[in-house]
DNA sequence: CGCCCTGTTGACAAAGGTCAACTAGCGTGG
DNA sequence: CCACGCTAGTTGACCTTTGTCAACAGGGCG
């Protein structure tokens, strides 16, 4: 089972394919354009990259370009370990190149890490949970800003407890200078979706809200 | 030493606080604006956040916003944990509030977590790497098209083996639509910083490609 | 009380998104 | 084997959006 390169990859070492012990991943071959997994999807398997380019999108709404790439896992990194804390996928995963992937159910990954309270486990989960409730940085490739400003507020809102961010700040998550980031609020207060003062905002119509984050979009799957 | 929140913290536990082991993580107060780490200090402390906000931000070299905010960690997760697979802080952290934040010296931290070469922590090894070589996706508050283009090549111009990532999917990570990379790409090669065909990008000036990327930075710090 | 910092608002210009037409390469199917 | 049609990428013209610069307002802190 094990291959040349095994001995030479953190996880068959760390699996002790040297001491003839096997490796949980196993090898599989996917061609160009093949799709790992889709967002939503319940996160069953763990990948690790061997060879191609893998990229990862999310539908974070938006736009003309729902699905833009956000980022690209290379040779050497891991694929789906949001599986390892969440029940499903929070992107998708399409091979850019044909790839070879070593891939593992995620049941036996969770298995083969040890007990949960060992203190790697803890910092890996925590490590973990941290990169899969990031939101990529937006940019104004997705959508204008009053929607992206919307679409935050929706996110935030639970928290509604959360704020105390200065504008600022806010406006930099959301890819923006601090003046569209402003003008962008005057215009969702204008459409009577939010109250504002100088510093606090609170949401008062939802679905006004819904719909300046929606504007023209929910098309995604569902047509011919 | 250990408190009562300790016994309820994912890292208390993984330390063992309720069988009376000590946690190598002890509390410390900073006040609102507090820098926490610059990028590019020796990374020689982690931190877990218990209550309060920090910003992350990264001198993404670009535009008057230099320094903008690009992600922001909350109470429940860790800072600098880029110290346990890279020798400097990655991003300047700062408290966006008055902050309880537990810290411990990187290389207790690092032996607190045990053997290298266990599944665990290769798992996150792993996973910080690919957090740390992560770009924080482009957006157009830093830097006009062009910009954004020329810097990105710079940092993919290493790998220059890397490309074949279809034209589409870089646009999305560099936060423009693929006309706009087109353009951008055109004009470099007016400039004379690089060559391309439809499908590979050949740097042919550095210095050119340098220039267009820097274009009206460099300022920073230093001035008065 | 006054200063400074953060946020707001306005006017303007440029950057980039949109739509559309066109080309090159590649794979498919006849 | 060639032709066809598709997809990815390029280029152009236009117009909205947003960055820029500047002036101003509110609040907090000294």
């Amino acid at each position: 089972m094990a291959l040349d390169r095994c001995y030479s990859c953190p996880l068959g070492v760390a699996a002790g394919v040297a001491e003839h012990r096997a490796c949980p991943f196993v090898p599989r071959e996917r061609e160009a354009g093949a799709h790992l997994y889709v967002e939503g999807d319940t996160a069953d398997r763990v990948w690790y990259i061997v060879s191609g380019y893998v990229a990862l999108s999310r539908e974070t709404s938006e736009a003309r370009s729902s699905g833009v790439t956000w980022a690209v896992r290379r040779p050497g990194e891991m694929l789906g370990t949001e599986g390892l804390v969440s029940d499903t996928y929070r992107d998708s995963a399409v091979a850019l190149n044909a790839a070879t992937l070593c891939v593992a159910p995620r049941e036996v990954v969770d298995a083969w890490l040890g007990p949960e309270d060992s203190p790697a486990r803890a910092v890996l989960q925590l490590a973990l949970r941290t990169r899969c409730n990031e939101v990529p940085r937006r940019s104004c490739a997705d959508g204008n800003a009053t929607r992206r400003v919307a679409s935050w507020l929706l996110d935030e809102a639970p928290s509604q407890n959360a704020p105390q961010i200065p504008r600022q700040v806010v406006a930099g998550l959301l890819g923006m200078l601090p003046e569209t980031f402003s003008r962008a609020l005057a215009r969702l207060v204008k459409l009577g979706a939010i109250e504002i003062d100088r510093r606090t905002i609170r949401v008062v119509d939802l679905d006004a809200l819904l719909r300046a984050a929606g504007e023209g979009e929910g098309e995604g799957e569902g047509e011919p």
